[in-house]
RNA sequence: GGGCGGAUAGCUCAGUUGGGAGAGCGCUGCCCUUACAAGGCAGAGGUCACAGGUUCGAUCCCUGUUCCGCCUACCA
């Protein structure tokens, strides 16, 4: 091997490209269900499929390749699972956008060529992600990519929901459901967001059919829907209002009367008015209201969440008010209402009222509560063995904070709206025979449908009474009939159905493939609080009933990356920070490293750009420490020569194996952050400030008999802490470990270091905190002194205990070197008592020689500032010592600890008061 | 409304069987010492949010308060 000439500063783009594309090529990273070791699998959180990487992703994927890398090198059977989903509302977003663009709209083209125009635009826009994981250095397999609209996948979205229906699980009515009017779907609840707005709450008066002068007051933030009231509620043991329950109110603006119910879930006696308006077609506690007491509903609004004249007139709204309200979208028809109440003298009062405004997850849009026949899952039957395998712990969610969390919104748990009218996704497996289901179904005849001009109205309906046939592939006839004219639902399944099955779909099931039986359950789920209920859930849902097993043993949840500020990151605010920005910036490594440190439990990370610069740094120190070993690493060298018995070599494997043990303890416990400051103390403030240092006159004396030895050391400790950091900082590690003497073809596959016991020594450990303190007062006196750093000096040392006086001995050598100067061990008694400035710490006396003209006023109030902390220590001290109470009832080893200290602050003060007195001298002469 | 988390150095954060308060970055001073100025050395800087309680002893445990954040909820 020729001795390789390293460029003076890391260069990581010239380094990342290159490795990424050996370790793809020669197959690193490819999962074989043979592999002998105990199977260690993750499953991608599947970005969307639309989706660029943001540093959310940057970080989830960051934490999932460092336990991946981790896994492989401890010799598990390592499957890290890719892809993505077809996101069906925003990727239907984005082709229709595109269609717009060229004036055309996804009706005019239909439904087939739509879809076909989705998949075009997969093939050559949907990989973006992928290529930004890859420069992530992703060590994904790659052969096994999936996507949620896979051949594979939907077999198994359809055998599950063919299944499903068939226990009893899935079921199709309708219900009041979120309906988004700009996506023109319905959405599940958790799709829904919810924002804090100042509303307003209008008191609206209904007068009373028996005695019109007698009003209801009633109170609502949404007065437009009055128009759609069925009944107003009062609660039955309200004196205000009781006697009126089954009495009549005219609803203003309308020729309508209706009752007056007593309810006592729906009425809170405190709020507002104490009487309720029902409109159980357009909310949800009235929806419930009106189940219970049987009440009629009236839609007011088109799916555009427009006034439909349809509920107008059904709602009996008096001609010019339903003249002008028609077609009005909500805010408008708001308005109009309220000026027709104020006019007509029905409107109360008017009062500010905060609320939660429900708005699109996808398109912020405010959602609205829409009557409309709905497929829904049953899903208590499915939450309770998913509670149970988390309260039994056969899932571990971490940090353990969230399990609650998880449990509570499980136990609450409401029936899932799964179907979405977009048509994008996998389409529902039902059907419906036209010739049974003749009277509740409309279509648009074709011409219509293909028309320019959307009616709106015109669209396919299937009523609540249509009868599904639900099966795997079209029926071949009617159960019922005989006929075999059929139609299919158009609806599609919510993404989320098809995530939910990602653990095992992505797997092959529903066969029974070699991959499934090696890797599922799989091992651990990385993943944001955001998706816990989205995804997290319902996976542990579907992987129970269809797997009889939990899909992951263990849930990671990690937390948001904000901007520097603590904000969210977002496009509108300018404030996001491109992860692929930061790679060509800083490089890959620095990036990873810097998400992984900060990833403390239960804490959101804020993100600048100085720290991402300042890990480029340590990329950079661990560059230069490699390339100094390179100056003294002769490749043709015979080493092995003899053991490493020196003190600096002794420690440093002591520390590294330290180093060992911390970083897979705090992996083990998902605590990337311990594991990358561990990291980073060892190799910089141990490896490079301290052990290259004092094994820098070894190497340059060529005849030094520990020459070889250290050499050695050198090698190893470098090679091996290369393999410790190469799961967090991949690309550096490879790099650096190519240019070492090494076996095998790379570092990815190769072993992750193990703790070895006969690393361990506790001499050298000791020796060294001797060393570091004793260099310390060296370098402060030096500094008080203003010597520069190169002025040999000349240095007085010693200690008041004989045991360490002879350690110090040991490495007098090292001293000198480190502390520039001649090393002087005669006794104090013995150093001369002018011109020597003395320093104290822990028992030792470190003293070096004056020159004439040095102002020593800087010493000394360095000295004075010591003496007093010393005294404030040994007064609290003794004070503890002097209690009665301490004495009794503190644990012998405390009181010992503390008698300990007393005993070195005293000891340390004499010597201060020494060191004082003479330099006190020093000045008066 | 309910629940959860946070409040420690100028900034970002560590700190679990309660007993001497830490890191990184930033700041100050000195140094281009042949691995590294993307660096080295030295140093300044903290009533551990506030008020009580438990304890011989509390940053740590308990209660309350204030402030910030998140989740969740049908107060019309």
């Amino acid at each position: 091997m020729n001795a390789p000439q390293l460029e003076k500063t890391y260069d990581p783009k010239a380094v990342e490209a290159r490795w990424y594309e050996v370790w793809t090529k020669r197959g690193y990273f490819h999962a074989s269900p043979t592999h002998p070791g105990q199977p260690y699998s993750i499953v991608i959180p599947p970005p969307n499929v639309t989706g660029s990487l943001h540093v959310g992703h940057a970080l989830n994927h960051s934490l999932q390749d460092i336990l991946i890398r981790w896994r492989r090198m401890q010799g598990r059977n390592v499957l890290w699972l890719p892809g993505t989903d077809h996101a069906g509302i925003a990727t239907q977003n984005v082709v229709e956008r595109q269609l717009m663009a060229e004036g055309a709209t996804r009706e005019s083209l239909g439904r087939e060529r739509f879809i076909e125009r989705v998949w075009q635009w997969k093939a050559t826009s949907g990989n973006t992600i992928i290529n930004q994981q890859k420069q992530l250095g992703e060590s994904c397999d790659w052969d096994r990519l999936r996507f949620t609209m896979d051949e594979g996948l939907s077999k198994a979205v359809l055998e599950v929901f063919v299944r499903l229906y068939e226990d009893g699980l899935i079921y199709r009515g309708e219900r009041l459901i979120n309906w988004c009017p700009r996506c023109l779907t319905a959405l599940s609840d958790i799709e829904v967001e919810h924002e804090d707005v100042k509303g307003t709450l209008y008191h609206i008066r209904y007068p009373l059919v028996d005695d019109p002068q007698t009003a209801l007051i009633v109170a609502t933030t949404r007065p437009e829907t009055m128009l759609g009231d069925t009944a107003v509620a009062v609660h039955p043991d309200d004196p205000r209002y009781r006697h009126l329950i089954g009495k009549k109110v005219r609803v203003p603006l309308t020729s309508r009367v209706i009752p007056i119910v007593g309810d006592s879930i729906l009425v809170d006696l405190d709020f507002g008015t104490g009487a309720v308006k029902i409109t159980p077609a357009h909310d949800f506690n009235d929806f419930e209201a009106g189940e219970r007491h049987g009440l009629p509903r009236i839609t007011l609004f088109d799916q555009d969440a427009k006034m439909d004249p349809a509920g107008l007139l059904e709602g009996m709204v008096e001609d010019s008010i339903l003249q002008s309200l028609t077609m009005k979208p909500v805010q408008k028809a708001r308005a109009i209402v309220v000026e027709a109440l104020t006019d007509r003298g029905n409107l109360e009062k008017v009062e500010d009222h905060k609320m939660a405004l429900g708005k699109c997850y996808r398109c912020k849009t405010v959602v609205e509560p829409y009557l409309s026949p709905q497929w829904f899952v049953k899903i208590k039957p499915l939450a309770e063995p998913a509670i149970k395998a988390v309260e039994d712990g056969r899932i571990r969610i971490i940090p353990e904070g969230w399990t609650n969390n998880y449990l509570g919104w499980m136990r609450d748990i409401k029936d899932w709206c799964i179907s979405r009218q977009i048509w994008w996704g996998h389409q529902i497996p039902a059907w419906y025979c036209r010739q049974c289901n003749a009277g509740a179904i409309f279509e648009p005849t074709s011409t219509e449908a293909q028309g320019e001009k959307e009616t709106g109205t015109r669209r396919l309906v299937i009523t609540k009474n249509a009868r599904p046939i639900i099966a795997r592939n079209v029926p071949a006839k009617c159960d019922t009939c005989g006929g075999g004219n059929f139609l299919r639902d158009p609806d599609v399944l919510d993404t989320w159905f098809s995530s939910a099955l990602w653990p095992f779909s992505t797997l092959g099931w529903p066969e029974q493939t070699p991959d499934l039986k090696t890797y599922y359950p799989t091992s651990t789920l990385v993943t944001g609080l955001d998706i816990l209920f989205f995804w997290v859930a319902r996976m542990i849902m579907m992987g129970l009933k269809f797997m009889g097993d939990v899909p992951f043993r263990d849930v990671y949840i990690h937390a948001l990356v904000r901007d520097a500020e603590g904000q969210k990151m977002s496009k509108s605010k300018g404030n996001v920070i491109d992860p692929l920005h930061v790679m060509e910036q800083f490089g890959t490594d620095a990036l990873r490293f810097t998400l992984a440190s900060m990833a403390s439990p239960g804490r959101d990370l804020k993100l600048a750009e100085e720290r991402i610069e300042g890990n480029r740094n340590f990329a950079n120190k661990i560059w230069n420490a490699a390339r100094f070993a390179h100056m003294h690493l002769t490749p043709t060298e015979e080493l092995h020569h003899s053991a490493d018995r020196s003190f600096p070599g002794l420690w440093i494997r002591s520390r590294l194996n330290d180093a060992i043990q911390t970083v897979t303890m705090e992996l083990e416990a998902y605590r990337f952050d311990r594991a990358t400051s561990a990291l980073y103390q060892f190799f910089w403030h141990e490896y490079c400030d301290w052990y290259l240092e004092l094994i820098k006159p070894i190497l340059q004396d060529p005849l030094h008999a520990a020459g070889s030895a250290t050499r050695q050391t050198l090698q190893d400790t470098l090679e091996v802490f290369l393999r410790l950091l190469h799961p967090f900082m991949p690309f550096i590690s490879e790099e650096i470990w190519q240019t070492l003497p090494h076996k095998g073809e790379t570092i990815v596959t190769q072993s992750y270091p193990v703790p070895q016991a006969h690393w361990h020594e506790p001499t050298a450990e000791n020796t060294f905190r001797l060393f570091e303190q004793t260099v310390g007062l060296v370098r402060t006196a030096r500094a008080l002194l203003n010597y520069p750093p190169g002025q040999e000096i000349s240095i007085f040392v010693a200690h008041e205990e004989l045991a360490a006086s002879a350690v110090l001995a040991t490495i007098e050598q090292h001293l000198a070197h480190i502390g520039r100067g001649r090393i002087s061990r005669l006794p104090i008694s013995e150093w001369p008592t002018s011109n020597v400035l003395r320093l104290v710490a822990d028992g030792i006396t470190v003293g070096l020689s004056v020159e004439h003209g040095v102002d020593l006023q800087k010493a000394l109030d360095r000295l004075l500032k010591q003496i007093a902390e010393t005294d404030k220590e040994s007064r609290r001290l003794d004070g503890k010592l002097n209690s009665a109470d301490f004495v009794s009832k503190a644990p012998p080893e405390v009181i010992a600890d503390h008698r300990d200290r007393l005993r070195a602050f005293s000891r340390d003060r004499a010597m201060l008061t020494n060191s004082e007195q003479q330099l006190r001298a020093m000045l008066g002469a």
